[in-house]
DNA sequence: CTCGTATGCGACACTAATGTCTCATAAGAA
DNA sequence: TTCTTATGAGACATTAGTGTCGCATACGAG
């Protein structure tokens, strides 16, 4: 009977991001709970907002480990990490998206490290030679962000196909739009 | 004394992207105007986002006659796409962003006509051999709308320079993060 | 200058959303 | 079964946002 926090948080956030202006009872609904359960396990909007962050950027840290940033090729490592974030596409969104939380100046901190550990990932690529150093480590990071929650949403609204979403990520980032032999 | 409409709208484009949930008064303090002034203009906060739209429809729409997609080299194409369309990347992120409009099936036209557009320059250059052909025209069209407004986002927020955007931007689609050598 | 118009300010009623509460019910454990 | 706990449904007051209005003021055209 009790109900599942994480998969009440991850509709949540799903439901935030579409529509940002959505109701508690809207969420609510979405979830298939009552408002009166929602207020339950979260005091208020506020509350429900923050939750969202922090199990966002757990599941982030967490894909970053699983994806051994530190390990390997550079770029194998942005595949893996491009794999791992991907289910997580619609947390990414919402803080992406959500940047009301990060009011100007307050910068999140559990988000600063994220950044830096991606940030790190590309500047590493660059050190070994294997990425171009004419396109900033914090471009690319920003990029990867963009480009994972992009997919996410095409496969959601039916334009690209959910099989295909990981490696056309990893290989318009890496790779680019642009035929191989036209370089 | 009259007030700029375009440059109202483009405010409240801004606003709206970074903090969906702003209320009427905080666009209009944002726009440097009282909240009744805001009413005299747009009826509604509907009407108002109504306007959005189609004031950043029309400005894609101006964007891509501009950049002539249809014309000369594709990849040039693209580059000329992105140049035009990063003026109005507050625009683009809220047409992307702002789901709440195009409602689960009823999408909207005018948007329908510029994803064709851009669609159809990347399905051209795979034609003509300058991109490569495992990329969908459907997904790279999503990947400029997302590193267009990620590009935005990044110099607004000072992570990216802003002289550096739209080459960073086209850069990164066309040719990826990978050094060239590397291929 | 005078006049007309657009704006700012504040007040107001109205509506939607929020947060709290009670009570009945359903699920699971002992 | 009985007991405990979580949930759903609804009522309620409170709050925040919306939309409208009147009036004073400031700008610009003539």
């Amino acid at each position: 009977m009790s109900l599942d926090r994480e998969e009440l948080l991850s509709t949540a956030a799903d439901v935030l991001t579409r529509r940002p202006t959505s109701s508690m009872d809207d969420i609510a609904k979405a979830a298939r709970i009552s408002r009166a359960t929602l207020h339950r396990h979260f005091a208020g909007r506020d509350a429900l907002i923050r939750a969202l962050e922090q199990l966002g950027l757990a599941r982030l840290d967490a894909a970053l480990d699983a994806a051994r940033v530190d390990e390997g090729d550079a770029a194998e490592a942005v595949r893996r990490v491009i794999a791992e974030a991907e289910p997580h596409a619609g947390f990414l969104g919402f803080l992406v998206t959500e940047n009301q939380l990060f009011e100007p100046g307050e910068q999140d901190a559990g988000w600063t490290r994220i950044d830096a550990r991606i940030g790190a990932l590309f500047q590493r690529g660059q050190h070994e030679g294997a990425f171009r150093i004419d396109l900033t480590a914090a471009w690319l990071t920003e990029a990867l962000y963009a480009l994972v929650t992009a997919a996410a949403w095409a496969v959601q609204d039916g334009r690209v196909a959910s099989r295909d979403a990981v490696r056309m990520t990893a290989e318009l980032l890496l790779g680019g739009a642009r035929r191989s032999s036209e370089r």
